[in-house]
DNA sequence: CCTCGAATGTACCATCTGGTACATGAACGC
DNA sequence: GCGTTCATGTACCAGATGGTACATTCGAGG
């Protein structure tokens, strides 16, 4: 695995442009410029600009399993009911400061179900990780859970995100999510 | 509006190309060769790259529109419970013939999320028509039914459909919005 | 039959694309 | 001090890109 330093500092540099610009459509020569370095480069650490594409998704889908994890012992330290660990867990993931990556997810969702060379794991990690970690969380803080139940609240989560990707109202999106949180919490006394 | 007939053909064509293999990344050239013409043609019927890309979200537009007027004739006459009518609802647009389309909404609205021009028009109507037909289907039927559900269903199910393109088994992506419908009905009895 | 406008084909253009070759610089162990 | 290795700059390439100019075909209406 090629991972020096240097290239390490310049993904991550890539990913922040990728999620703030956009990354359809951009020559590699674009991409070089917004983050302070030359397409040479690019090529000379990425190979190509499908090794850069790959790399892209291998650290989104990292960053994903980082706040996946994070999340996870916070809501594990925070105790709580199914209803209150899922309303926390949504405020992380529709935090505006996480917008843009948000934004980048959906844009590499949207190259990969085509099956952009590059982007063959990012579709095939897509939920199954979500549905283990809700799994896990669960198991341990000993709440009655079942694995459709885990994909419908991602499932949900990801269409509200795409909503307010779009210009949604942020209060008319909470509210929605708090409406599913309602329902589970009825289905979970009844 | 420029809309002779052979352009609205070819345009027909072009969206069926593009659902079929996909849009980012391709040249006039690319898309014109697979629907039987050429890159000069293109841009003789839409004037520009751009103007290609805004006609097929455009027809795209219109194509949801359609098939939303389709389905709730069809609900309506139906008649049924909530949970039935949802179950048909996501029957129709869960079924695989359709799913090169759902796959072209996903690419689209991951272009658009940044802003790319000629999608301008897209993310602004990505779901209030949905919460309009469906508020007016409810009303139509009697059913009780208010805007923040009906967000909740449409994300619900763009959640499951992108689960589906990313290869879910379909029987658990069915299995979770059944729960759903299952979670709201109980919701309308209690 | 002739004209006119829409539709198309051919050929071309400047510009940009990803990728490469080669020389140079900087850091570090020996 | 000196080689070696990683990093970078400069210059270049063949091919593709979106877009244009100009000539041609073709069918309908006068």
């Amino acid at each position: 695995m090629n991972a020096s330093a240097s290239r390490q500092e310049m993904l991550g540099r890539v990913v922040a442009y990728a999620a703030a610009e956009g990354l359809t459509g951009r020559s590699l020569r674009e991409i070089a410029a917004g983050v302070g370095t030359s397409h040479r480069m690019l090529i000379y650490h990425f190979g190509s600009r499908e090794g850069l594409l790959a790399a892209i998704v291998a650290l989104i889908e990292q960053q994903q399993r980082d706040l996946l994890g994070t999340l996870a012992d916070r809501l594990a330290a925070a105790g709580g009911s199914a209803g209150q660990l899922m309303l926390l867990l949504w405020q992380q993931v529709s935090d505006p400061a996480l917008r843009p990556y948000v934004r980048l997810f959906f844009e590499v969702a949207g190259v990969a179900v085509h099956g952009t060379p590059g982007t063959e794991g990012f579709l095939d990690k897509l939920t199954e990780p979500w549905l283990d970690a809700g799994e896990a969380a669960a198991g341990q803080l000993g709440l009655p859970v079942d694995r459709d139940a885990l994909r419908l609240g991602v499932a949900a989560s990801r269409g509200l995100l795409l909503d307010l990707l779009a210009g949604a109202d942020p209060a008319a999106a909470d509210a929605s999510y708090r409406l599913f949180v309602r329902l589970w919490e009825q289905q979970a006394e009844g």
